[in-house]
DNA sequence: TTGAAAGCGTTACCAT
DNA sequence: ATGGTAACGCTTTCAA
C-alpha cells in the first residue's frame, strides 16, 4: 500500500538508482528522466521511507533537544529555547524530537546509539552535571545551552550572565544608587545548581562587593505571595534600598504590583531593571528597563553550532552572547532625602 | 563501530534471529541462551538501529506533536499540553516530534508518509480547520485535541469549553450579579476561529441570554495596557458592571492588578471568576474561583487515545471533560447599592 | 529450542 | 547518462 522507490521507478520506467539519484542530485540526470522521475513521484506521491534511508547514509535528520528538570511550561523563557531551536531546525529540514530531563542519561544513550537522531542539544546546564560526560562520550556531536564546568569539554552557547548582572548594577550605581537589591530566581533554581541562575546572582553581588555596595539579594517564588516575603525581606536587609535587579522573569509583574501596592513609586521611590526576555519587559507598566536575554538567538545559535558539528565543520567551543542594555522607563535618580 | 545485533550475536555465540527473539519476546528461548545474550547486549552497549527496526516492524515508537500556529511559549496552556503529551510518551517508551503549524499540512504529510511517526495529534482546532481533512485522509491515526466542525470525523478530546462559560455564569447569578461581563482571549485569537475561544465566549454569552442578562464581552491582549483598556470599555458597555469571567490566563493577574488601581476590591467591589489552569490561579491574590482547564489530563488523554488507535483498538471518537468550579476568595455576592 | 536465509526500502558502487 | 545489484541492520519465515 505505502509508495516504494521502485514503484516510482517503475512508472517512470527508469531504474530504482536513477530515481534515488534524482532525489539525492548526486549524479547528472538528463532533464527528460528527471521531468518523468519527477512527474511519477508527485503523482504517486511519494515520500523516501526515513527508516530505510537512515540505514544507508548514516544520519536521519532529527535532533533531539533535552528539557529541563522541571520543565512545566510555566517558564518561557526555557519555552523560548525550544521554540528558537525547533524553527531553526525546521528551516533546515531537520525534525525535532523531545526528551525530558527525567528520563536522564540513559535516553540521551538511547536515542543516540539507536540512531534515532544525529546529534543532541541540551539546555539548563547545571554546575557539575551529570550529562555532560554522557554528552562527551556520545559518537555524535551535541551542543550546551549553558556553560559546563569544564568550558573546553563541549561545544556550548551562552549567555553572559555574570557580565549582565554586573551590568544592571553598574547602570544603577551610576544612577546614584547605594542601595540596590536583587530578587533573583526561586529557591529551587539555586537548590539544583543552575548555571544561569548562579552566574546571574554572582555577577550582581561581585559587581556590588567592588563598589563597595552591600551584597543584598534573595531567591523568588514566582507569584504574588512569594514576591511579597522576598520584597519585605530585602527590606528587612537593607531599609534604605532604593533600586532593585529582577532576574525572575515571572515575577516581575508581580514585583510591580507589590511596589504599587507598597506604595513605591517606579522610579520615583524605587527603580527596576529585570534581566529578562525584553517582551517581558516593555509592555509592563511601567515599561521595564532590562538587560535583554536573547534566549531566541541562544537557541538560533545553539541548533547552528550543532549542524555544523554534524557536518563535519569545527565549531567555536564556547560563544558567550554579550549583555545589552535597554533603557527604559523604570530606573532612575533616586529621589533625594 | 556502532554494535550491530549480529556483533552481540556473534559474541553470545548465537545466531543473529536468536538475539532478535530475545530482544522482541516472540519466541521461547532457553535461561541460558538468554542469559548468554542479554549478558552480551549488556557488555556491548548494543542498541537496536531505529531506523532498520522500523522498516521491518511496521512501526517507530515516535508519534507527532503538531504545535499551534503562534506558538511563542508564552501561552502556558499550550505547554501544559505539550508537557502532559511528552511524559505520558515517554512513559509508554514512545519519543514525540515536534512539528510546527507554520509548516503547515505538508509536513503532517511528511513525517507521517515518510514513516517516521506511527500517529500525530493536533492542537488548537480551528473552526474549519484546513488540517482536518488532511488527517482525515491519512493512513495512520490521528487525535486531535479540540473539536472539529464535523466532530464524528475525528478521534478527539475537548474540554467543555462552552459549558465551563456557562458554569461561571450561573456561579456569578447565584451570588446574586446581574451585571457580568467577559474578558476573553486576544482578538487574534478570536481572528484564527480557535475552536476554545470562540466555545467558551459563547457559552458565556447564551448563558447570560438565557438568563436575560446582557452579553458583555470584550477580547484582551496579556498585558497592562490591553487589560486596562478592555476593562474600561467593559465598563463602558456596562457601567454597573459587577462581576468578571476572565478566561485569558495570561491576563488574570494584570485584571486583579488593574483592578486594585481602579480601587475595586475583590470580590466586594467586583467578583472575578476565571476558566484557567488551576495551579495559575490558586497562588494569586486573591486566591481566584476558577473553572479549572484541565490542560495536563487532556494531552494525556489525547496521547492514550492515539496509543489506543495504533494499537488497532477502537477509541471513542468524541470525549468531552466537563468543567468544575474551585470556589476561592475572588467572587461573592455583590454590594448592595 | 535454535539456525539459515529471505526480505524490508534505499543508496552507492560497479558496470555499460 | 543510466542500470544492475550488493549492501545497510533487523525481523521473521522456513527448516531442523
Amino acid at each position: 500500500m505505502p509508495v516504494r522507490l521502485v514503484d516510482v521507478a517503475r512508472r517512470a520506467g527508469v531504474s530504482p538508482s536513477t530515481v534515488s539519484y534524482v532525489l539525492s542530485g548526486n549524479r547528472p540526470i538528463s532533464a527528460e528522466t528527471r521531468r518523468r522521475v519527477e512527474e511519477s513521484i508527485a503523482e504517486l506521491g511519494f515520500r523516501p521511507h526515513a527508516g530505510a534511508r537512515s540505514i544507508r547514509r548514516q544520519s536521519t535528520n532529527v535532533v533531539a533537544m533535552v528539557l529541563p528538570m522541571f520543565a512545566d511550561g510555566q517558564s518561557s523563557v526555557q519555552m523560548q529555547f525550544v521554540f528558537a531551536v525547533l524553527h531553526a531546525a525546521r528551516a533546515q529540514g531537520y525534525n525535532l524530537l523531545l526528551l525530558t530531563a527525567e528520563d536522564g542519561v540513559a535516553e540521551i544513550n538511547n536515542v543516540v546509539n539507536s540512531a534515532m537522531v544525529d546529534g543532541v542539544i541540551v539546555m539548563e546546564i547545571q554546575v557539575n552535571d551529570p550529562r555532560v560526560p554522557v554528552l562527551r562520550a556520545l559518537d555524535r556531536p551535541a551542543v550546551l545551552i549553558g556553560t559546563p564546568d569544564d568550558a573546553e569539554s563541549l561545544v556550548h552557547v551562552d549567555f553572559d550572565f555574570a557580565a549582565a548582572g554586573a551590568m544592571c548594577v553598574q547602570h544603577l550605581h551610576d544612577l546614584g544608587h547605594r542601595h540596590i537589591g536583587m530578587l533573583a530566581q526561586p529557591a529551587d533554581t539555586f537548590a539544583r545548581q543552575a548555571g544561569f541562575a548562579l552566574r546571574a546572582r554572582d555577577g550582581v553581588l561581585q559587581e556590588l562587593t567592588d563598589r563597595g555596595l552591600n551584597p543584598t539579594w534573595i531567591p523568588a517564588q514566582p507569584n504574588p505571595a512569594g514576591v511579597a516575603e522576598a520584597i519585605e525581606e530585602l527590606f528587612g536587609q537593607d531599609p534604605e534600598l532604593s533600586a532593585l535587579i529582577v532576574y525572575n522573569e515571572l515575577a516581575l509583574p508581580f514585583v510591580l504590583d507589590r511596589l504599587r501596592q507598597l506604595g513605591r513609586r517606579v522610579p520615583g521611590d524605587m527603580s527596576v531593571v529585570a534581566i529578562c526576555p525584553d517582551d517581558q519587559a516593555q509592555h509592563l507598566l511601567p515599561a521595564v528597563s532590562d538587560v535583554a536575554l536573547p534566549a531566541a538567538e541562544l537557541g538560533r545559535l545553539a541548533f547552528e553550532r550543532l549542524v555544523g558539528l554534524i557536518s563535519g565543520t569545527d565549531q567555536p567551543v564556547s560563544t558567550l552572547l554579550e549583555p545589552h542594555l535597554n533603557r527604559r522607563g523604570s530606573a532612575g535618580p533616586p529621589l533625594r532625602r
